[in-house]
DNA sequence: GGCGGCCTCATACGCAAGTATGAACTTTCC
DNA sequence: GGAAAGTTCATACTTGCGTATGAGGCCGCC
């Protein structure tokens, strides 16, 4: 079974070299191109592709709100979108995946990356060109690195701590452990003691660092 | 100018077909094999390639363990890792990233992407298998995903909402801004009001999801 | 110029939260 | 079987927080 494809670009040379990369491939085939957003999205109605390759840069309609008509239209199976562009700024990036891309590849990238884009694509998974995955790895390490080790809480301290960082008061805790408020009283000072922190804000905030709730 | 590769894996196979993949492609060479973590890092100090094939299960010391070694050591230049694979667990891929690894591939990736994963990982980028890039992505929205408008605070209100996300003390703030504690309520209470919330801790959490503060 | 929004401050009340101390019961483990 | 740790609760006090109301000054905009 052949995968189809819709090329949205402005420049009428990049459209031709990404079909010849792509036709040339079996099981790829390119059936549509567009020169711009408002264009990609009608021949994607029209041809019902599995696969857009949209440029970031186009006239009348650019390719992040196209690809954002797409991925939030009334198609049954809306096309897969992969963002190709010449830049690689943080915020294209972050722009691309949040309009519902799953694929970002630069111009750069060679034409093997731009075949395994469209194949990944096609079967629902999402291909980054490398370069621009290095950036969002330290974004991730930000978040994930050798987290601080926990101090060790008990059972029901880390249930009151995650309480806390959901914003409900101890009387409400009290209520959903079923236990007295006292003894939640007991159990959150207990947890301040070990965390080094002085109110619950600095609890949540901790839980929320560290992982103990997302 | 060619690029040196190390393979790490158990399986004998394994380490075969890697190395019959690379040394077919121009400008990589395999110029090692490793069977177990020890070896791999014993290896690579002895021939210093540009990249190393990591498989996570091994035995002696496991692949993980062996990518935070080369990661961590002395050496002037490391060996950038690209982490390979059969089982996509959500906590390999954390770790193996968290490890210092460049790259994370499934067996069943295919040699293309085999291939540009080493060119990538020789270059300083990172290439991921494009199924766990895919719920890499997921977890990614969950931070930038069209994110609820936040409503207009005001300047002072800002600043207010990010010191209790930061866990300071309505005094504390007070003093950090150099108005009077009155006031510092004053603008709390306007932010409680506009997010529709009833505590500080509330508007702490807030903070942090919105990324107000980081 | 006047209207509205923002920043500032004061006073004051009720209540939640933070802190301290003590104590009984259960489970776990040596 | 006894020590240690965890869970539960009570009492009581202090502090900080949440809430309301009012009010004066500054700035931008119609």
């Amino acid at each position: 079974m052949t995968t189809t494809v819709l090329v949205a670009d402005d420049q009428a040379m990049v459209r031709r070299g990404f079909r010849l990369i792509l036709d040339a491939e079996p099981g790829l085939r390119v059936v549509a191109e567009a020169a711009d957003g408002a264009e990609a999205v009608r021949l994607a109605r029209e041809h019902r592709p599995d696969v857009v390759l949209m440029d970031i840069r186009m006239p009348v309609v650019d390719g992040l709100r196209a690809t954002r008509l797409l991925a939030g239209s009334d198609l049954p199976e809306p096309p897969r979108v992969v963002v190709v562009t010449s830049y690689d700024m943080d915020e294209n990036v972050h722009a691309a995946l949040r309009a519902g891309a799953c694929g970002f590849l630069l111009k750069d990238a060679g034409p093997a990356l731009l075949v395994e884009a469209v194949r990944a694509a096609a079967l629902g998974d999402a291909l980054i060109s490398p370069s621009v995955t290095t950036r969002l790895l330290a974004r991730f390490a930000d978040r994930g690195e050798d987290r601080e080790p926990r101090p060790p809480l008990t059972r029901r301290e880390s249930e009151v701590a995650r309480a806390v960082a959901r914003g409900r008061t101890n009387a409400e805790i009290a209520g959903d452990l079923v236990i007295s408020l006292p003894t939640v009283k007991s159990h959150l000072m207990a947890v301040q003691r070990k965390l080094g922190v002085r109110n619950r804000t600095e609890v949540a905030i901790w839980a929320w660092r560290t992982g103990l709730v997302r």
